[in-house]
DNA sequence: TTATATGCAAACCTTTTGCGGAACA
DNA sequence: TGTTCCGCAAAAGGTTTGCATATAA
């Protein structure tokens, strides 16, 4: 049995991911603490992303053409990322279904512990950049 | 303007990726065809998917943990996949709703092309082995 | 005190790319 | 014949991992 210890990176790590709705990679958290923790390494940034995000304490999420990102706002709602400049941000306004996860779940067989949605197109800015 | 040329590989790959509901990776892909075409390389497999991709003409789908998968079937349906041993798989039972693409970019201001959703959870062979 | 976590660096896996030669149109 | 595409191999991400050391409990 393997027992979780606290320390200073593990509590600075969630911290900047619960702090920020900016959905950051693991570079970009790791750049985020460095000022703090100027030896802290990619390495233990990713081990306790990861480990993180298996508990189900924070999100780890998939998208095309990007590096994996983080979110600590476990509110169900969805993302959308600019194809264009990879802009990536949350969409709150529309109910995410999580009934849909008990259906598949009844359906299919398998136990769902999660769906993620990403939509894709492009952002507002670079739509206009394409029309000069 | 580059006009776009009808290759065999060309050919091989985009019926390799629509003959089968195995949502191969790249990798497979080029495993399919290697026996009809020895000398087909990795990198012509990728830079054809990418094209189809971008063209619309195939999906190219995110996973988390796991290589982009491709999948030839463009009719709208959702993916599920096992955490456990990566298994992957179509769901077309649950209605996708297109209209939601419209919804999302009245309000956000994207223009959105698709959306993409995938379920994780654990098949049920994963499952009965975690009883044992 | 001792098991867990870290830092560092190397390795790994997936994907992209530069280049010279092949082949479609 | 000119331009696009391919094969090859190298390189570029992004992420994981082995090992010796540091540190939480």
């Amino acid at each position: 049995m393997i027992k979780e210890r606290t320390t200073k990176q593990k509590t600075l790590i969630l911290s900047a991911v619960q702090g920020t709705k900016t959905h950051p990679t693991a570079e970009q958290v790791h750049a985020m603490i460095t000022d703090v923790a100027p030896n802290l390494s990619l390495g233990t940034v990713y081990r306790n992303l990861n480990r993180l995000a298996e508990t189900g304490i924070i999100r780890r999420i998939s998208v095309i053409n990007s590096p994996d990102r983080f979110d600590g706002d476990l509110t169900p709602h969805h993302h959308i990322s600019c194809t264009d400049c990879g802009k990536f941000c949350d969409f709150f306004e529309i109910n995410y279904d999580a009934e849909l996860d008990r259906v598949i779940e009844a359906r299919s067989g398998f136990s769902i512990a999660k769906h993620e949605t990403v939509f894709y197109g492009k952002c507002p800015e670079c739509k206009n950049k394409e029309l000069n």
